[in-house]
DNA sequence: TGCAGGCATCCGCCAAGGCGGATATATTGT
DNA sequence: ACAATATATCCGCCTTGGCGGATGCCTGCA
């Protein structure tokens, strides 16, 4: 119970849901996400931190960057959860535009 | 998304989950709650207002008693949730607890 | 009308957590 | 060794929200 309080704690915060939904279509590095979202450093990377705390992601430094990515052998209640979000929030125009705005932010180097 | 994070921010907390997994079986009055989660009244009273504000449950008022409801025909999100949170808190012994708990307190009035 | 029971809300207190700038750390290339 | 870059963490500030006792409101009954 207090596993699954945490789990969804980490999902009350807009920022962190926009996070996931890059994270559901694979790796992101710091700084594009902060690119994508229009936030800055400090903020990104604590929410990286709060989703890796919470079990969500797993982080791999790579050189100079952090690359994220989603935690997928983890806890059966997050890949539910996972398949619910996308099913409801993947869709969203805001969604697409981030996702459309990544690919953007990747074709020119950190 | 706004939505969603509030919707997901009611389930943030552990009492709530308590509360929602009691209502997932019926209408339940404030004095129920307090008797099966052995809680003072005001934190029972406050965490069932939390969950009317983020749209989960609805009131109703009969006589004396506050009777509480889950909020069925409400945002498509919830209920989704509630099918992922019954599939894998439902069933745990903590639950299954509260749920005979729950049937003792209704043997005797509030 | 007054009392009792059920509930909502107020209160003070405190911990968690959001923010973004500043600073520290780590890695790479020169 | 040093500079540059990406990231993590620290900092002060402020809001949210947890707690439970106290208080006030509403309803039904005598």
């Amino acid at each position: 119970m207090t596993d699954a309080a945490r789990i969804f704690k980490a999902l009350s915060d807009e920022t962190r849901l926009r996070i996931l939904l890059l994270l559901f279509t694979g790796e992101l590095c710091v700084c594009e996400a902060m690119a994508v979202l229009d936030l800055p450093q400090s903020t990104v990377s604590r929410h990286l931190a709060y989703l890796r705390n919470a079990g969500w992601v797993l982080g791999r430094r790579q050189g100079i960057w952090m690359y994220y990515r989603l935690n997928d052998d983890g806890h059966p209640l997050r890949q539910q959860l996972r398949q619910v979000i996308e099913a409801h929030l993947a869709t969203t125009t805001e969604a697409q535009q981030h996702l459309s705005k990544l690919k953007d932010v990747r074709q020119k180097p950190c």
